[in-house]
DNA sequence: ATAGCGATTTGCT
DNA sequence: GCAAATCGCTATG
């Protein structure tokens, strides 16, 4: 039998928790987003964690910034950042509020509204490829610097996030974070579901860097 | 399949 | 000045 996604939202508990705890936990829920045109919903697939001060690849390791403000604030809200001057990326907030983590969305599978993504990110080529990486999530979901600091546990807002349906335990899986050295490198900060074509597959197969 | 590169903001040295 | 929580185009095997 088959067995439709818990539409329940999460409520802030969920995000108020450590990072590490919360990550694993993120994958199969439900991101929904709400747009002027629809809402777009998307079963996320890969995450990547960020742990604040003790994270030295995190935004928030060296302190508040006008761009990671919103890191240290309550959990459960967004936290949009705009990279390599041309990309968004989407995080949600996790932790006691002055914890300043947060955990990056890397990819999920469109669940509904892929007709209003393909028109945010023309150049997919495959459904699966629309939110296959996170700056690519977050133009198919057209998020931008404006949805920054939104809280995603309270009605009508532009995000909220449902309960899902949990993956097969027997994919989940745990690596390592690519590029960053020095103390932690070998923390498992990115989950991700084994065999889903959302996730790039080069990470999902070799999670290190060469040399 | 894989490698190189350009686009061009942000924050730190 | 430079590297970065990146992507997509182009050239090559």
């Amino acid at each position: 039998m088959i067995t439709a996604p818990d539409r329940t939202p999460l409520d802030r508990s969920f995000f108020d928790r450590p990072v590490l705890e919360i990550a694993p936990d993120l994958l199969g829920r439900v991101l929904v987003r709400h747009t002027d045109d629809g809402p777009i919903e998307l079963r996320l697939t890969e995450v990547e964690a960020y742990d604040g001060p003790n994270d030295p690849g995190s935004h928030a390791y060296r302190g508040r910034t006008d761009r990671n403000a919103v890191m240290f604030g309550p959990p459960g809200h967004t936290y949009v950042y705009f990279t390599y001057g041309m990309w968004h990326c989407l995080n949600l907030v996790c932790g006691p509020e002055g914890t300043a983590s947060g955990i990056l969305l890397r990819a999920g599978a469109i669940t509904t509204g892929a007709d209003l993504a393909r028109i945010h990110r023309p150049t997919s080529r495959k459904d699966s490829d629309l939110a296959q990486g996170p700056a690519r999530l977050a133009t198919a979901l057209s998020v931008d610097r404006a949805l920054n600091g939104a809280d995603a546990c309270a009605p009508g807002g532009p995000f909220r996030i449902l309960t899902g349906t949990p993956p097969d335990p027997a994919a989940l899986r745990t690596g390592p974070r690519t590029g960053v050295g020095g103390a932690g490198a070998d923390h498992p900060w990115r989950y991700w579901i084994a065999g889903d074509p959302t996730v790039s597959p080069y990470r999902a197969h070799a999670p290190r860097k060469r040399r």
